[in-house]
DNA sequence: GAGACAGACTGAGTCAAACTCACTTATCGG
DNA sequence: CCGATAAGTGAGTTTGACTCAGTCTGTCTC
C-alpha cells in the first residue's frame, strides 16, 4: 500500500454504492440547492468517478427524485403526534405549524419539490407526489372530523380548504425560501388556522337557532299574556 | 440580388432589433416553454446569429425576464372592469376567474413565472413582481372594502387572505399547468370566493344583533303585560 | 493456490447549449 | 465619396450532462 494511495473507493456491491451516492447527494443537495447540484460534485464526494454515478442512476434528475424521495418521506414519518389531539382548532394548528418546520429546516429540498417536482409532467406517478397527498390529507382528515362532530359547517369542500391552507402556508414561506428572511412560524399558524375555524364555525348559525327558539317562546308567552289582559280587562270594565 | 441570398436581416437600429429579438422570443418561450427555450432558436426565428441577441441581452434569462415582464404587463392591462361591479362577492368573482383565465391562455408564461420567477432572490426587485403585486392587490382591496362597508368580519387579515386565494388558485391551476388536465374555471371561482366570503361574512353576527335587541324588547314587553295582569288580577279578585 | 469470470469501475471522451471575442462591413454625417 | 461608428458574425471557449470501450478486482471453482 504505497503512500501516494489516492484513497480510492473500494469496489462496493450495488446496494451498498447506491446508498453511498445517495446519501452524498444529499448532503450536495442539502449544502447547494438543487440549481447548483453537480453530478461531479456528488462524485467527488463519494470518492468515485462520475461515471459510476451513472452506472447506477439513469440521469441526474432520477438521482434527484430518488434522493429527495426518501428524504422527503423520512421527514414526513416525524408527522407529529395528531392522533392524540382531539380538538379541530389545535389540529389544524398542529399541521400547519408542522409545514412550515419542515420548510424552514429543509429549505433545499423545499424548493426542489415546490419548484422541480410539481411542474413535472409524471409528478402524479411519484413517490413524492404519493407522500405529499398523505401529509396534506391530515388537513382533510380534520375538516371532515370537524364537519362530522358538528363543529364545522358541511357545505364548503374540504379539498377546496386543503389547497387554500397549503397555497397559503406556501406563498408565506417564499419570502423565506428566496431571501432567508425568517418569519415568525407559530404566530402565521396561529392566524391561518383562526381564519379557517372561524370561517367555517357552525357556531353563528347555532346561536341563531337557539334564540329563534327563544323568540317563539316569548311570542306565544306574549300572545297568551296579552289575551289574558284584554280578558281581564273586559272583566274589569263591567 | 443573387437567388442564392440567404435573406439574411438587414442591419437594424437598436431598438428595432430589440423589438424583433424580444417580439420572436415570445413566441419561442409561449410554443416551447422556458425548459426547451434556446437562443439559438430564437435567433434562427429572427435570422441573425446568436451573438447578436448577445449583444442585446447579457443573459439568456434576462431575455426572458424581460420578455416575461412586457407580456405579464399586456395581459395584467386587460384587467376587468371591477370598478364597475360593487357588490363584494361578485369583484372577488371575477378576480378569480380572471387569474384563471390566465393561467389556462398562457401556460407557458404562467409556468415560467411560477417556477423560476418566484425562486430568484432578486424577484422583490423584479418588475414582474410589482405587477404581479398590483395584480393580486385587488383582493387585497376588496377585502378591504367589504370590511369598510361592515359587510365582511375585521378580524382576518386581508394579505393572508390574499395569499389563501391565490395559494389556492395555483395549486387547482397546477394540474392542468403539468398535464392540459382542463378545468371548470366558472365554477372553482365560484367555489373559492363563496368560501372566502361565507367564511368572512359578517352576516350571522349581524343578524344576532338584530335579534338580541328584538329580544331585550320582548322580554321587557312580556314583565310589563305580566305586571299588568298581575295588578288587573288583584283588581279583580277584590 | 491458480485461473476464470462477472461485473464494479473508470479515463477519455461526445454533445449540447450558453456565452465571448476578434474581426467584418453596412450605414450615415460631413 | 470617405471614414468613423457601431451592428453584426464566424469561430471559438466553457461547462456540465452523459457514454463507452476497456480495465481491474473480489469471489468462486476445482
Amino acid at each position: 500500500m504505497p503512500a501516494t494511495a489516492t484513497r480510492r473507493s473500494a469496489r462496493l456491491p450495488p446496494d451498498d454504492r447506491i446508498a453511498e451516492i445517495m446519501a452524498h447527494a444529499r448532503r450536495e443537495l442539502a449544502a447547494r440547492g438543487h440549481e447548483s447540484f453537480v453530478t461531479a460534485g456528488v462524485a467527488e464526494r463519494v470518492g468515485v468517478s462520475e461515471a459510476t454515478i451513472y452506472r447506477y442512476f439513469p440521469t441526474k434528475r432520477d438521482l434527484l427524485l430518488r434522493v429527495a424521495a426518501e428524504w422527503f418521506g423520512e421527514i414526513l414519518s416525524l408527522e407529529p403526534a395528531l392522533a392524540r389531539e382531539t380538538d379541530v382548532f389545535e389540529q389544524l394548528r398542529l399541521v400547519i405549524r408542522h409545514s412550515f418546520e419542515v420548510l424552514r429546516q429543509e429549505p433545499s429540498l423545499s424548493r426542489f419539490v415546490l419548484t422541480e417536482m410539481r411542474t413535472d409532467p409524471a409528478y402524479r406517478s411519484t413517490e413524492i407526489y404519493a407522500l405529499n397527498r398523505r401529509f396534506t390529507s391530515t388537513v382533510v382528515t380534520v375538516i371532515e372530523h370537524g364537519i362530522a362532530d358538528g363543529i364545522l359547517r358541511d357545505d364548503v369542500s374540504p379539498t377546496l380548504v386543503r389547497d387554500m391552507v397549503f397555497g397559503c402556508i406556501e406563498n408565506r414561506a417564499w419570502a423565506y425560501l428566496r431571501e432567508k428572511r425568517d418569519f415568525p412560524v407559530e404566530e402565521t399558524a396561529d392566524s391561518i388556522a383562526r381564519v379557517v375555524f372561524s370561517g367555517l364555525a357552525v357556531e353563528p348559525l347555532r346561536d341563531r337557532k337557539r334564540v329563534e327558539a327563544a323568540l317563539d317562546g316569548l311570542e306565544a308567552k306574549a300572545a297568551a299574556l296579552g289575551d289574558e289582559v284584554a280578558a281581564l280587562r273586559a272583566l274589569a270594565r263591567r
